[in-house]
This record gives C-alpha cells, sequence and structure tokens, in this order.
DNA sequence: TTGTATGCGTTATCAA
DNA sequence: TTGATAACGCATACAA
C-alpha cells in the first residue's frame, strides 16, 4: 500500500516542513506565539498538500465532534420541512452538525436510528412525533431530545396549539361573522394531536356555544378532504374547518368543483401553496417554524446545563 | 469535575468487570476466543452502563467513519426531496452517514459547507446545482462528487432530460392530439436547463413543425405561472406546455378562475399534487426517484473504484 | 483464553 | 519561540 494514497497526518507536515509536530499544531490552531517565520514556512506546506487535521483525532482530544439527530417523519412533509429550516442555521452557528433522518412514521424505523445516532454518539436529538411512537423508546435520551407535535410527559416538546388553533377559528366565524352552521373535516382520533384534539376543541365549542356539531374524520391526505367533503357538505353549513392545509386543499378543490363560493374555508396549518391556490380560504398558522427555532435553542440549553423538561406551545396565529 | 457526568470508557468496564482492556474490547468486537463465562460478566457491566465504544477513537484506528455530503438547494424542494428519499437508503445500506445540507441557491453557502464537509473529511458528496453554481468550487471533490441537474465538464452528473421531456409533450400534443396552437410558459435563459433547455426544445419543435411560438418567461414560482399566462392566452392556445409543475399549477388556477376548460395543459414534472388539484392536466415525469438512485450508486461505484467521469441523462415519461 | 505493550493523529504540559 | 513527551480511547500483535 502506497504511501501516497492515504491521507497526510501532522507529522508528516513536520517533517516535511522541518519542524516538529507541535510547531505545526500550533500553527494550524492559530498559536499567537509561532514567529511569523515558522508560520509561514508549515503554512506553504499545509495549503500545498491540502492537509486537514484528523477529525477524529481531534475528536478524541476533546475537540468534541459535536453531532445533532434530526429525526423527522418524512423528508417531504412541508410542515416539519419549515420547522428543520429554521433549526439547522442555529445548529451551525454552535457548531453541531445535524443529521436529518426520515422515520417514515414507523418506530421501528425511530428505533433503529436512534441505535446509529448512539453509536454515532450524537450530542442529542430531535424527534419529530407521530401517531405510534411511543416515548418508551426514548428514555436513554431524555435529557438529551427535544419532541416536536407531541406532549410526552418528562420530556422536552414543542407542541402546537392545535386547541388555540381550532378556538381562534371557531371564535372568528362565530363572533365575528355570525355564522351559526360551522362543520368540521378532522382526522381519525387515533392521532392524538392533529386528530382528537383539534375535533375535540371543535365538539366543545359546539357544545359551549349550543351550535350542533358537524363533522368528520378521516386521514391526513387531500383525498380524505376530497371525499369526506360531501358528507359534511349534506348538513349545508356556512363555514368549514379543516384540520390541516391538505385536508383544506382537498375541500377547496370539491367546492371548486361544484363551483360552491359561498361557503368560508378556514383551515388549521397555513401553507404558501394553499394561500396561493385557494386565496379567500381564511388559515391559521401554526408557527411551523418558531416551532424549529424554539425546539433548537431548547435543546442547545439542555445540552448546555441541565435544565428541567418543559412543554412550549407555539402561539398559533389567525391569518385573514 | 465528577467522573460521573463524563462518558465512560473501556477502561472503566474494564476495572469494573475485572479484566483487561484487550478483553473488553474483545467482547465488544465478537471475538469468539472470549470465554463464554468472561464474555457474559463484562456484557453485564456494559449492558447496566449503556456503554459504547468512542467512534472517534476506534474512528482513527481505521474503523472508517463513512460520511457522504448531500448539498440540496432547498429543503422543501419537492423534486431535490424525492431524489433524497431515493438515494438514503443506498447510503445507509453502504454503512454511509448521509449529512444533508442547504445551499439556498447560495454559491457562497456551497463554498462553506464543502470546506465543512472537507473538515469533516467527507468520503464523498452530492451537489443539486443551480444557476450561478460554478464548478470551479468542486475541483477538490472532482473524483468523489456526482452533480444533479446540470452537465458539469469532467464530472459524473445525472441530469434530467429537458429535450425529450419537452420534445415528448409536444409530439403528443402536435402528433396525437393534432394541437397547431400551443403555448409554452417557461422560466428564464439564465436558468441553463429547465430555463434554457425547455425553451429552446420548444422553439426548435417549432420551427421543424412550422408552427407559430407562443413562449413566455418568468421565474419558477406558481406566481410566475400564474401572471404569466395572461399573454400566452392571447394568442389564444389550445394546449400549452409548462416548463414546472409549479408553473402548471399557477397556469391552472387562473384557467380555473377565468372558468376556461377548453385548453389542454401539460406539464414538465408531475408531482402529486398537481396531479390531485388538477387531474386533466397530462404530465411529463422526469424521474426524480431514478435520480437519486442513479447518483447514489454512480457516487458509491467512483469511491470504490477509480471510475471515468460519465453523465447519466434520467429517462423521462409522459403520463397521461 | 487473557493481559501487556504499542500505535493511531491530535493537543497540552512541560522544559529547553 | 520551540521541541520532546504524555495523554485521549481504542484495537491488536505478541507474550503469557
Amino acid at each position: 500500500m502506497s504511501k501516497s494514497s492515504t491521507n497526510l497526518t501532522i507529522k508528516d507536515i513536520a517533517k516535511l516542513s522541518g519542524v516538529s509536530k507541535s510547531t505545526v499544531s500550533r500553527v494550524i490552531n492559530h498559536d499567537p506565539m509561532v514567529k511569523e517565520s515558522t508560520r509561514n514556512k508549515v503554512m506553504a506546506i499545509v495549503e500545498k498538500y491540502q492537509f486537514t487535521p484528523s477529525k477524529s483525532a481531534r475528536a478524541m482530544r476533546g475537540y468534541g465532534n459535536k453531532v445533532i439527530g434530526i429525526i423527522v417523519t418524512r423528508l417531504d412533509s412541508i410542515s416539519e420541512n419549515h420547522a428543520v429550516q429554521s433549526m439547522l442555521p442555529i445548529f451551525y452557528a454552535n457548531g453541531y452538525d445535524p443529521i436529518i433522518i426520515e422515520s417514515q412514521f414507523s418506530a421501528a424505523k425511530v428505533a433503529e436510528h436512534l441505535t446509529m445516532l448512539r453509536e454515532k454518539q450524537a450530542d442529542g436529538i430531535i424527534v419529530f412525533a407521530f401517531t405510534g411512537l411511543d416515548s418508551s423508546l426514548l428514555t436513554v435520551w431524555q435529557h438529551k431530545c427535544v419532541v416536536i407535535a407531541r406532549p410526552f410527559p418528562a420530556y422536552s416538546c414543542i407542541c402546537y396549539d392545535d386547541i388555540g388553533a381550532v378556538n381562534k377559528a371557531l371564535t372568528y366565524l362565530y363572533q365575528s361573522e355570525k355564522h351559526k352552521k360551522i362543520g368540521f373535516i378532522g382526522v381519525d382520533k387515533q392521532d392524538q394531536t392533529t386528530g382528537g384534539l383539534r375535533y375535540q376543541a371543535y365538539i366543545d365549542f359546539c357544545t359551549a356555544y349550543k351550535i350542533q356539531a358537524n363533522a368528520v374524520l378521516g386521514n391526513l391526505s387531500y383525498y380524505s378532504g376530497y371525499e369526506l367533503a360531501e358528507s359534511v357538505l349534506v348538513h349545508s353549513p356556512t363555514a368549514i374547518v379543516c384540520a390541516t392545509d391538505s385536508i383544506a386543499l382537498g375541500l377547496n378543490k370539491l367546492l371548486s368543483e361544484k363551483n360552491i363560493n359561498n361557503i368560508v374555508v378556514i383551515s388549521i396549518g397555513s401553507s404558501e401553496l394553499l394561500n396561493f391556490l385557494f386565496s379567500q380560504t381564511i388559515t391559521v398558522d401554526l408557527g411551523f417554524d418558531k416551532a424549529g427555532i424554539y425546539a433548537a435553542n431548547e435543546l442547545l440549553l439542555m445540552l448546555e446545563k441541565q435544565v428541567n423538561a418543559k412543554i412550549i406551545t407555539v402561539p398559533s396565529q389567525l391569518l385573514k
């Protein structure tokens, strides 16, 4: 095996430039105590051979190889993308290497990735939770872990304002616009937050204000919104609340096909695309980008010093 | 500083289980030469303290820390997402840790990320190219780099079938459906591929078949498609080719608003959303997922053995 | 079957 | 201002 193929080490550079290892180390670490001339001499060799110190060796010396694992459900989830986009710069700025992986809504995959991250000695992780993910998987990471979208007890979590968002939507419709017949297209209650919480908020509002509930639950896809719309329309609502922007897309498609334009659509979750395509839709922004910022900062805090698990709810905002 | 906070080392485990470092090392490396009883003894301690050997230390011993950098333009680009999604499993399967970073269409950011990756001693990189990215940035990586979406000379590149896709669309419209007045909404030619190539293919087809060109160029957003549509409609086309699915979304919105439904829309790029919302739109699939597979395999090949730079064009496919 | 000693590429501590 | 040398955590050739 020829030496040429393998990477140069600080020892080689030392030999090449006629100084000792330590001097080379000083030069590449910008130690001010080296003489100008020797620095130049060494730097020349460093440049010439494109030398970079072995990251692993440095890491071993405590120059931490800091890495954060980010487990998203799907790479192409708009909401998670926004959150990730806003946390990346924060991690970079603090010298962490974020490594992004997909769980594809499979707890088994999460487990797999988690051991991978443990082997890689990740310093901390961000997990986008989903139905079927159990907090027991995370026990090892409890103190260096931020969970997004689910309130796991004893974990630091960033949650969306599911209840508040639905209330804001309903309050607007009921108080400001005097709607009395308000429908709801949601997600199966097996999904605790997007499904259960948002649905329950709708039901509670209905009972509180004595209005007739008209809800139907399906899944997260726009197909679901499209297909379920009919059964809500049957009761001739004047407004419909959609639990997600995908559902709102589906509903809007149906309304547009049927040339119905006297029904107010309001969506929990505000995507650029929805606002563009169906600009008359009122949306409630859940603050995905803020969630990313909160999550990153919270994790950094946890890693820096012992800090109590806390649940942060990202404020929602009605946009009209 | 208490020892409890810092991670255990193989030395600690050795002490705890009353054997030597080497024996512990043998156990965790599944050396068959260790006695059953000692193995159990050591494993017990390992389990108890959740010990994992320092990755950096073993990396230094040659147990390579293989990493691949993937530089996407934007995390929320649908097309790049698909490509990344299909390459990730391949890298995992081959023991590489993919680390994903965003360039945000900035060459400066790419440069920055590139030095980061060099410091991290990444073994190879995948770069999603964009207008303004110069191949000179990549020279250091030339032999361990796959470029996507641009044909950089002397680099291994995965390109989309821009010209073929447009031709397939036009051929279908002209030959099978006998359209004579075909419009085109594209992207500024400064974007060499999506912009220049697709536009040129349109123009070439028009001249070849002696049909009146009716094209307008803007940017990649759906707003652009929406706004430019008017000036194409002025010449009353019976079909319109859109250079991207975003543009097609914008165009479709306008057509739907104006209640125009006798114009055939055909989109280069086939997204799930476009097919759902405007299912009458004909689409040409550019094969983003295939591109990911090609890219990953090609890179692995390059890293394994010296291999000539080659350009792979992903076949496109008309869907109707 | 196990322990000892050595080296991997760095940085830090000491002496010179 | 520089150089020798000892760590860091691990794997392994060699000795026992």
